[in-house]
DNA sequence: ATTTCCGTTATGTGCAGACATAAAGAAAAT
DNA sequence: ATTTTCTTTATGTCTGCACATAACGGAAAT
C-alpha cells in the first residue's frame, strides 16, 4: 500500500494536517524531517518546507533549527481580521454608503493620543470627526488625530467629499501599524451621532500608523451597538 | 549606477516596500514583472517570487495571473491576533494563573448557540462555565457547550483541575474554527462573577470550532472591562 | 568538573530550469 | 456584431541541487 504521490505543497500540507488531527502525531511530538517526508510523499524537499513552513507561521507547528519539527502543544492559532476602508466594509454588506463631516479641527490631542502615537511631547494636530452611514444609518464613528508634522498637507485637504480614512490610505504611506480593540460604553459623542441610549455598549477599533518620519494618525472607529468582527482562522 | 545586488528575499521585499513607500511606484500601478525584477536585483525569479508572495498575501499587492502585479489601491491589511489558552494570556502577562469551575451541566443549548454551531436541531449539550483568575482577581468568564455527540467523552471529564480550554486543545483536535468579537452590556452572570457594576461595557470573544464529525464546542469568554484585544500588522 | 571547540544535523534560503494555469487580447468563425 | 478559439504573457508551482545557519551534543582542553 503505497502512498498514492503527493505532489503539490498544498497535498503535502493536507495530509500533514490529516495526521494531526488523527492523532497520528500527536501534540508535542516530533514529525520526520523534510528529507523523509520528500522521500515519503515522492516530492522535493522544497515542497515539504513550503507546506510546513506555512504551517509553523500559522502556529500548528514549530520548528528549530536541528532540532526539527514538532506539533505545537498549545497552538497559538492566528486570527486574521481584515482591516479595510469603512466604505469597503459597508458596502460589501450590500448597503448604500454615505458620509458626513462632523467638524474638522486644529487641537492638542488628549495623552492617551499622544502616548497611543508614542510621542513624547504633545503637539498639534489635526483632528476630524465624521460619521459613516449604511443606507443613511449611522454605521460607524471616526475619530480621527493626524500628525501635522508627519502629513503637513492634510491641513488644506477638506474632508468633506473624501473621508480621512480614504485620503490617508491614498495619499499617505505607512510603514508600521497597531491595532486594538476594546468595548466601553458610549460616550456623549457617540451617543448623539451614533444615535444610541446612554449606557449602550460600544465596541472600539483603534489604529494607529507610523511612517520612517514618525506618526501619521490615530483613529478610534466606533461602531453601531451589536456590531461584530468576524474572522475566521486558518487550517 | 548599478544596485548592489539584492539576494535575498528578505531584502528583495524591503526594496519593494521602500518603492512603494517612495511612491516609486504609487498605489494602484503596476510593477515590473517578476523576470524583469529579477534581472534588475540580480537574483532568481522564485526569490522576487517569494518576496512579492508574502507581500501580496499581506494585502498590500494585488497580483493576477497575466495581468501582473501592481500596489494595492485599498489595501485590506490583515490584523493577526494570537488566539490563544486563557492561561497563556494570563501568565504572559506576568500575573500568577488562578482556575475554578462554576458549573457543569447537561443541557439545551439556545438557539445562538445552536445557530452558532450550525446545527439544524438542538440537542444536549456539555454546559460549562469557570472563571479564569489573574492574581486571585478574576479574569475573564468563560462559557462553554460541548457537543457530546462529537465529543462523548467530555462528558465524564469534571473540569475542577483543569479547564475545558486546555482539555479540549490537549485531547480534541479540530479542523475548523470561527472567531467573532463583540461587546454587550454585563449580563447578570458577568456582573455575579466578573464582580462588576450593571450596565458595565464588557468585550466578548465567541469561538466556534468543528471537526469532520461535526462541531466541537462553542465558547464566549467575557473579559474584564478594559480588556484590550491587541495585535500588530505585519509590515 | 567545567569550559571551549567542532562536527553533525535539520531547517532556511538561493538558483536555474521546467511546466502548469489563469486570463487578457487578438484572430477567426459565425 | 457577437461568439468562439487561439496565442501570448505573467504568475504559480515543482524539482534537484547547493550552500547558509542555528543549535545539539560529544570531544578535547583546561
Amino acid at each position: 500500500m503505497t502512498t498514492p504521490a503527493i505532489n503539490s505543497w498544498q497535498s503535502v500540507q493536507d495530509e500533514v494536517l490529516r495526521r494531526i488531527h488523527n492523532r497520528t502525531w500527536k501534540p508535542g511530538a516530533q514529525i520526520p524531517n523534510e528529507t523523509d517526508l520528500a522521500k515519503e510523499f515522492k516530492c522535493g524537499r522544497t515542497t515539504v518546507n513550503r507546506a510546513l513552513r506555512e504551517l509553523a507561521e500559522s502556529g500548528i507547528l514549530e520548528r528549530k533549527r536541528k532540532s526539527g519539527t514538532r506539533v505545537a502543544l498549545h497552538p497559538v492559532s492566528r486570527a486574521v481580521i481584515a482591516v479595510q476602508i469603512v466604505r469597503r466594509e459597508i458596502e460589501d454588506r450590500g448597503a448604500n454608503y454615505g458620509y458626513a463631516l462632523i467638524d474638522k479641527t486644529v487641537d492638542t490631542p488628549p495623552h492617551a493620543v499622544t502616548f497611543a502615537m508614542e510621542l513624547a511631547q504633545a503637539e498639534e494636530m489635526l483632528h476630524v470627526r465624521a460619521v459613516h452611514l449604511a443606507d443613511g444609518v449611522p454605521y460607524a464613528l471616526e475619530d480621527r488625530w493626524i500628525s501635522l508634522r508627519t502629513v503637513p498637507q492634510a491641513r488644506d485637504f477638506d474632508f468633506v467629499r473624501q473621508s480621512a480614512n480614504e485620503w490617508l490610505l491614498e495619499n499617505v504611506p505607512y510603514n508600521r501599524a497597531t491595532l486594538s480593540i476594546l468595548a466601553t460604553p458610549a460616550s456623549p459623542f457617540e451617543q448623539e451621532y451614533l444615535a444610541v441610549p446612554e449606557q449602550t455598549s460600544i465596541l472600539h477599533v483603534e489604529r494607529a500608523t507610523w511612517q520612517d518620519l514618525g506618526p501619521v494618525t490615530f483613529v478610534t472607529i466606533s461602531y453601531q451597538p451589536g456590531h461584530r468582527i468576524i474572522s475566521s482562522t486558518t487550517s
